[in-house]
DNA sequence: TTGTACGCGTTATCAA
DNA sequence: TTGATAACGCGTACAA
């Protein structure tokens, strides 16, 4: 592949010259310069990307750390990060964690080493992956869940979410609502757990345990919701953590002949383009999903552009939206 | 951050034995071995990834061009793609073209600008691209569609699966079927409507042009559904070029006060978890994106590995589900 | 305004 | 087995 100096030789300047002409910098003749820009385009020249890297120190690239790019919630964010990016000149190098502490560890550590600008990371939980970066002054925000030592951090205010949620599922007249969150100890099913509580308190109803925990996806939520659900006393209405779980909820209400809203109400964390083609229509809490992706990503383009200033929280907010499946009289 | 001679100096040794004893060769005394081991540690060395790739001349990095993560088909084919490449040792970087051939281009230019090992992409349409890359000797796999100038590629056999989803619907006891497909042009789109065409005409239906060309997205799809149902002898079935197309097919159906199955038989590609929450389920034609990815992903780090072989062309199968959402009697 | 020459951090070659 | 040294391709300080 052509490197500078072909270039230079087929202009008949020096390498010097044909880096700045193709720079853009002022201080060069615009006669050299087209001669300059036809020699390359002749070429077929692509400047090294990693050559440049070495030289200036620095690179073009984001590393996103996510759990999982087939979740539609991350997927949303990813899109929210890659448009800044791209529109910033950055590429981005997407990674699933699976929430697997060690696969996250592997890639923070892949980030380190490519040398990229910055790293965009959803956290599996308790890490000394943060510290990694602190160490190495890589800039990092952290997206969805905070970040153990501090930091730029974009959230969700998903307890409180979680709370008004529970508080409309009172309001419709349920009485004995149930939860399904995520792993314990991960940060944002302990927030909704917590409050799915405090709606319960507010609401003035008592807990009455209809608390499952379960990995964040259907098949989990299936068992989970079918214990619940074939208890003596089973709960009249269910909080479901996210999108892929109540999938598995709705699937076992059917299996048992429960219709939701009218049987056992139901909400879940995350909106879908789906949800209204359901009978009843799904009700959800839905997550800005790819303003956090973008936020996120302008945070951490302003931490790369130098800005020393404190660590900044910024915490979106969810809104509820009411639809058939919270409804008694669907 | 720690470079390879401050930790040679910790060690008390050359460079090049730090390299050697780092990179695993074998030629290098345990004792001294040890030595370097401890002193990278102590120091939190990490190799400077630019670097190493412009003394090696390669990267271990690979490029996805997709037309958008948001699409559940692309994000299980990325997902395929990043399971395998994580495995070798590589890494992905994730483009969205949106379908913009001139978006494509520019990604295509940072792939060949960070000398990416290999390319991995799902054309919009008729290339040059594909030529840019061969001029520069970068592998490239095409996924789903072909590329213009032939090349490795992996695909689904989408006309006949379109054609035997048509024949179906003829079973079914439907005769008057359309078809919403994707923009004209672009294969995968022709290729599910030439595959409807022979299936009318395997099923001895008269074509009666039942036919709408959309992007594939909700918003076009629900106006396309619009006119087709509207018509004076608006069709009995339709196929679904997309799975974010049939959300709109049917939220439009709900709104004309139509049911799928009984008075519109409605078949879609893709599967998704969704699909037999619906009432009725819905009927797919599912495809092995996953499977694409993985299988992409593998025979581009065949090249990569220096695999001088004919260009091969993988073709998958999708297979069809039917569901409620194809009987007449739901 | 242009050219020469150095260094970014590695790996690979060659002698020792 | 080890060390000195030369690239890899680029950007930039400095000299002209």
């Amino acid at each position: 592949m052509a490197t500078i100096s072909d270039v230079a030789a087929r202009a008949g300047v020096s390498t010097a010259t044909v880096s700045r002409a193709l720079n853009g910098k002022s201080t060069v003749d615009p006669e050299l310069a087209a001669r300059v820009a036809a020699a390359a385009d002749e070429l077929g020249y692509r400047p090294n990307g990693p050559a440049r890297n070495l030289r200036k120190q620095e690179t073009a690239v984001l590393a996103l750390i996510i759990s999982d790019v087939e979740n539609p919630f991350f997927t949303a964010i990813s899109r929210g990060v890659e448009d800044v990016a791209h529109a910033a000149g950055f590429s981005v190098v997407l990674c699933n964690s699976d929430d697997d502490p060690a696969k996250e560890r592997e890639y923070l550590d892949v980030a380190l080493q490519e040398r990229v600008a910055g790293v965009l990371l959803s956290p599996t939980g308790r890490e000394e992956g943060a510290a990694l970066l602190r160490a190495h002054a890589t800039p990092i925000v952290a997206l969805d869940r905070p970040l153990p030592g501090g930091g730029d951090t974009v959230l969700v205010n998903s307890g409180s979410a979680a709370k008004n949620a529970t508080l409309h599922l009172a309001e419709q007249g349920y009485v004995r609502i149930g939860c399904l969150t995520g792993p314990s100890g991960m940060p944002t099913a302990d927030a909704r757990l917590n409050g799915y509580r405090e709606g319960l308190e507010a609401a003035g109803l008592a807990d009455l345990g209809l608390v499952r925990h379960t990995e964040f996806r259907a098949a989990g939520a299936r068992r989970a919701a079918r214990q619940l659900l074939d208890q003596d006393e089973p709960p009249d209405a269910l909080l479901v953590a996210n999108n892929a779980m109540v999938v598995g909820v709705l699937e076992t209400l059917g299996e048992l002949g429960l219709r939701a809203g009218r049987d056992v109400g139901v909400i879940a964390f995350d909106d879908a383009p789906w949800a209204t083609l359901l009978d009843p229509p799904l009700s959800v809490v839905s997550q800005p999903a790819y303003d956090m992706g973008s936020l996120g990503a302008q945070l951490l383009l302003r931490r790369i552009g130098g800005d020393r200033g404190e660590p900044t929280t910024r915490t979106l907010s969810a809104h509820l939206v009411a639809r058939g499946s919270t409804e008694r009289s669907t």
